[in-house]
This record gives structure tokens, C-alpha cells and sequence, in this order.
DNA sequence: ACATCTATAGATACCGTTATCTGCGATACT
DNA sequence: AGTATCGCAGATAACGGTATCTATAGATGT
């Protein structure tokens, strides 16, 4: 007896190969096309194809050749501009390395994201890529080095994408850009424009791109000799909303402030609304300086001086990384960043 | 000669079922508890899973199961706020309900697109969401009944996103939001403010949602007696840069225009930034309204009026749709839009 | 005490491909 | 002419699960 019914049944290469007189091997054979037909048959065989509207089960195929060309792509939150980039980028050169991309989504919880990673390592995915900052610096190498075993012990490969890289001996992959001297690079203009008082606003601590940041922030008070002021660092999270509420909270507070060092875009634009509603002037009475680059910055009043990170670029290379190892690829990237000058910032008024 | 080496194999079934003393389908059972399992041999066999650290073949799975628990989300381009929000509403749907997303581009090409479909019906999703507007209406009903049908009979469901819903008895399911309502109660709000010359500014033709919003637009003149002028509607594309160009050439050969209705937020702020560079106040002397309402809309100088569309919501209700069809769930979904006011409209001055 | 039922575990047969080995007629070589 | 080679197609056995049917031991009923 048949498990399954045969009406609606989707034609098979058995089925295709019954049509077209010959075995299902051979069928797969032109399907494959690595392997010699005879043009008559093959000829014979692509007609029942196209006839029976024959698609093949890339289930099964993936069973059988032990092979999934797929690529998993594993972020916080599909929202913001940022994620966005690196999506189109990873997405690129998937699909033009022929693979295609599962797309997951963790909120930012270690528990969803070991869940992820379980998934996807029930999916045989060819690769796993992990975006964003890391929190929990505690566990997080620990955690790491576990998902980049596990996956590897299922045959797929973890690539880290804008995450510290791990220790030596961990199977997994990096493609990083430089925060912390990114950091340093736009706090250093905000003092060549004789800024003092450059308070820092966003998430401060426990996520690994922020650490970053606020590291290279830091260090280039000292570099230039400039007092560093622990009070500035102004911890918030990563949304525009955050963004003016520490603004406020900054000129209310701080008046002596004349420059701010927002940890992204997102909080640059936060800041510079709260700024307006307050009448503080951009950049007359307060420079500000954000991070990422997205693709509105020049539209933010003023237009808004920041750093531009290589988001596609760092995407397009997680994907070229996982899928081109062993090859003479390196397993580590660092893409270089820089600094957009726009019309955020001005030297500090005497 | 067994195929393939012993080294590096993942563990199987049937190697947790030899070391827990049971047969491979007592492990099935475990695996899917849905069958009674003695609890002193449900122990047994996780701890040998735990042991072995085994993980399902989720390929070896949806072939003997014939279900994939996959849905596929096909967008033009990750890019921009627009997509960003559906790709969220979809993903946390998806995952809410169990469900894997496959993420795919086509970048307008409407080759691509079949060839996303092929390997959608190749990957036995569950469901196939197709996003953003169409091209080519001439052949777009026809294209989307083959692909509807061409789904079904792979086993899954089309769903068709901010797309014109296909005609009665093609097997898909459609999410919408009132295009032509919305453009019509934009223009209708700036004809209310007093203005008689607006321009619309974006993709004029050949994608299906400008169609629509140039219908609303032109609707509303009609209903308003306001003498429509067809060369007041300006064709560019939907960027930033096109909403510049197409700016500035309105304040050269137009200074008649009051009003600029955008098609898009993005077209909207190179609207602004033209007008600003050119010295045309926003709103004294022009009167701009976007569509879209993106995050950053509110950011802009001056805050973007703009129609909300629930971006996130629709993606939400199309997986919806495509999971729980038959049971009581309509087919055919129409969400609705909103103005939200905010200064980058005033009345006509005198 | 015997038949019946229930709970649990095993056996078997696919799901739809691809890898590998074998087979066979035709061509090439000595 | 006899044999090695080649080009092409078929047979068979995995790949790693699940559905379905069957078997068995202990509980239950009369």
C-alpha cells in the first residue's frame, strides 16, 4: 500500500526518467552535468522535464550529496540601517557564490541565539554568521569557542562579523573593522577642533562594539593630553530616543560640554533633536560627531560628521571568508574605516 | 565499502539508538514526543543524545516528513528602511510560529525573481512572500499566475505583499495597504492647505504601487476641483539623489509649484536637501509630504510629513496568511495607512 | 485460568537524490 | 584478429530520518 496518496503527488526523477525511456540515474546525470549524455538522450530527458514541470527536492539532494549551499546570517534585529548594509552585502555574495541565505533574528538574547545556532546546525548550513556586538564579555569567549565546535563538528563554519575575534585554536572566522581606532580617530578631531569637554553617549559597557569604542575614545584623551572625565561617558542604549534623553540630561548637567561623541548614528540623530528642541546649536555650541555612516546622515540638520564603516564590504567578505577557506584565505579580515567630515562639528568657539 | 569515511561523521540516529540499547525509532519517538516512551528509556536516549551531542538532519527530516517549516521572504533590495521593517515583521512571525526564513533579492530583475521561485519550489518552502511593487504590469497577472500555480503545485503559497492581489482562482494569498487612499489623502491635505499646483515627485509608471499613488494623487485633484496638471507629475526613480534632480528642476521651470508630494520619505528628503541648497524655505515657501513614514522621517529639517504605512505589521499578517490558510483565514488582506503631521506642511501664503 | 487489552518497542518500507560499481557495444591499438 | 580503451547507461546502495505495521510483556476482565 502507498504511504502517500498519488494524486498531487510532485513528479520525481523516477518519474521523469519513466517518460523519457531511460534510468533516474541518467536523469540526474543531465541535471548534474558532470558527467557524459549522449545529446539525444539528454535531449529526451530535458523535454520529460519540461513537460512534467519537474523540479528537483533539494532536500533530498542535500541528503544524498551531504551538501547544502546554504549560508545562515544570524542578527540582533533586521531593523536599522545597519544591519540592513550587511544584510545586502552577506545576501550578494551569497547568491552569487550560489548559495542561498537564512535569515535569523536573536533580539539580542544569548538563550535565542544558542537556539540559532542549534537550528542551523540542524540545517547543515555551510556557514554561520554572527553580527554585531557581543554582550556578556564574561562568557563570551567561552560561548563562542562552544558554537564554533559544535558547528564545525557539523561540518559548517562560524564566521564573526563585527565580534572580537576568538582565541587561537577556535575554528571559526573574522571579519572585523577597527572600532577602537575608529574611535580614537573621531575623538581625536573633536580635540584637533580644541574641544575639551567631549562627553560620549550610548551604550558604554558590556557590548564588545561599544567597549570598543569607548576604549579608543579614551585613549585618545591621553594620546593629546587631554584630562579624561569619567563622569562624560553617558551610558544609554543604541536607539535615537536614548540619544536625546542624555542629551538632555548633558546640558542641563554639564554646560561646560562643547562636543559629543555618539556611539552610532542612530544616537547622533537623537541627540541633535533633543539639541534643537533645547536651542543648543549645532555646531556652534556643540559639536557632534556619530558613528556608521548610514545612508541619511547627510540629511540630519546639519549634516552630520561621522564614521563610515564598510558595512556591505564587511557582509560580502564574512561570506567570501566561510566559503573560501583552506585556499590561501586568511581567516581574519580588518577593514579600514574613516572619518566623513560634514557640518556637525566646528573648532570650539573661544 | 561504506561511501563515505568513518572519521568526522556526525553522529545519526541510529548511533544514539545503538548507544542507548534501543532501536532508531524508539529515538524518533523521543525526538518527537508525540508517541508514548517509557521514561527510563526516554532517560537512556537523552543521555545518549546529549552524549554523542547529536543534532537532527533537518534535510533527512522534511524529506521522510515532507515538511519543510521553511518560509522564503523575497525583496528588490534589503536596503532601505521600507524593507527593513517588513523583513523584521516577517521573521518574528515566522520564528514565533516555528518557522525558518529564507532571505532573497532580486534587484528589480524580473529573471531573477523566476529564479528565486524555481529555487523556492526546489527548497519546498512552506510559503513564498513576494515584496514591494511590481514591474512590467502588462505581464505581471500572468507572471503571478504562473507563479502561484507553479507554488501550489510544489506545495506551497505565494503571498503577495504590497502587490496587487492576482484575479479570482489564483492560488495566492495577498497583503496590502491602501496605496491609492493614502496618496489621495496626502494630496487631499495639501489641496485642504490651500495649495493648487503640487508636484509628485518619484517613479511615475511601470512599478504598481507608484501607479496607485499617482491615481490617488490624481483622484483627489478631481475631487477637490483642482485643475490637474500632467506636467506636474515628475519621473524619477526612488532615491534620494533621483528626489534632488527632480527638485531642482521643479524650482527652475516651475516657480508656480507650492506643494511637492513625494512618492517615497527617501525621495522626500533629497527633496529637502535640494530645496535647502537652493534657499527654498520648507514649509513657508513649499509644502513637502513623504510616504512611508521611516525612522528617521521625524529627523529630517523640517520633520517629514508623511503617510504611515505598517510596514512591520505586514509582513507579520503575510506569514500569517500563508500558515494558517483554510482555517476560518481569509485570503485577502488590506491594512490601512495614516498621515502623520508633522512641519513640513503649511498653508499657501497669499 | 484464559482471552483481551494496553503500553511500549522493534521491523520494515519508503522519502528523492547521488556515489560507485558494473555492463556493454563501439572504437583504437598492437 | 584479438584485446585494451572509451563513452555512455543501468543497477544498487547509501544519505538520515519518519509512518505504519507488527510483536511482546504485563495488566485487566470474567
Amino acid at each position: 500500500m502507498p504511504r502517500r496518496p498519488e494524486r498531487g503527488r510532485r513528479p520525481t526523477l523516477a518519474d521523469v526518467a519513466e517518460r523519457a525511456g531511460v534510468s533516474a540515474m541518467t536523469v540526474s546525470r543531465v541535471l548534474a552535468g558532470n558527467y557524459p549524455v549522449a545529446p539525444p538522450t539528454r535531449a529526451k530527458v530535458l523535454r520529460a522535464m519540461r513537460e512534467l514541470d519537474y523540479v528537483v527536492n533539494a532536500h533530498a539532494r542535500s541528503l544524498a550529496a551531504t551538501t547544502t549551499r546554504t549560508v545562515a546570517f544570524v542578527v540582533d534585529d533586521v531593523t536599522g540601517p545597519f544591519f540592513a548594509l550587511i544584510a545586502r552585502g552577506v545576501e550578494h555574495q551569497a547568491s552569487s557564490e550560489g548559495r542561498l541565505c537564512l535569515l535569523c533574528t536573536t533580539h539580542g538574547d544569548p538563550e535565542r541565539e544558542l537556539a540559532v545556532v542549534e537550528l542551523m546546525r540542524e540545517q547543515r548550513a555551510e556557514a554561520v554568521i554572527l553580527v554585531g556586538g557581543a554582550r556578556d564579555t564574561a562568557t563570551y569567549a567561552e560561548r563562542t569557542a562552544y558554537f564554533a565546535r559544535a558547528l564545525e563538528k557539523s561540518g559548517s563554519r562560524l564566521v564573526l562579523c563585527g565580534r572580537p575575534a576568538p582565541e587561537e585554536g577556535v575554528p571559526a572566522s573574522t571579519v572585523q573593522y577597527d572600532n577602537e581606532g575608529a574611535a580614537y580617530a573621531a575623538t581625536a578631531y573633536l580635540i584637533a577642533n580644541g574641544h575639551r569637554r567631549i562627553a560620549y553617549a550610548g551604550r558604554a559597557v558590556g557590548l564588545s562594539t561599544t567597549d570598543e569604542r569607548v576604549a579608543g575614545y579614551r585613549r585618545a584623551h591621553a594620546d593629546h593630553g587631554v584630562a579624561f572625565d569619567e563622569s562624560l561617558v553617558r551610558a544609554g542604549e543604541f536607539s535615537r530616543e536614548s540619544g536625546s534623553a542624555l542629551a538632555d540630561a548633558l546640558v542641563s548637567e554639564r554646560p561646560d560640554v562643547t562636543a559629543v561623541f555618539a556611539a552610532t548614528d542612530m544616537v547622533a540623530a537623537g541627540v541633535l533633536a533633543a539639541l534643537r528642541r533645547r536651542g543648543v546649536r549645532v555646531p556652534e555650541d556643540m559639536s557632534v560627531v556619530g558613528f556608521d555612516d548610514i545612508p541619511l546622515a547627510s540629511d540630519l540638520t546639519p549634516a552630520l560628521t561621522t564614521v563610515h564603516v564598510p558595512h556591505e564590504q564587511l557582509g560580502r567578505e564574512a561570506v567570501r571568508l566561510a566559503l573560501h577557506r583552506g585556499r590561501g584565505a586568511e581567516d581574519r579580515v580588518m577593514l579600514g574605516t574613516h572619518i566623513v567630515v560634514r557640518d556637525s562639528v566646528a573648532p570650539r568657539r573661544p
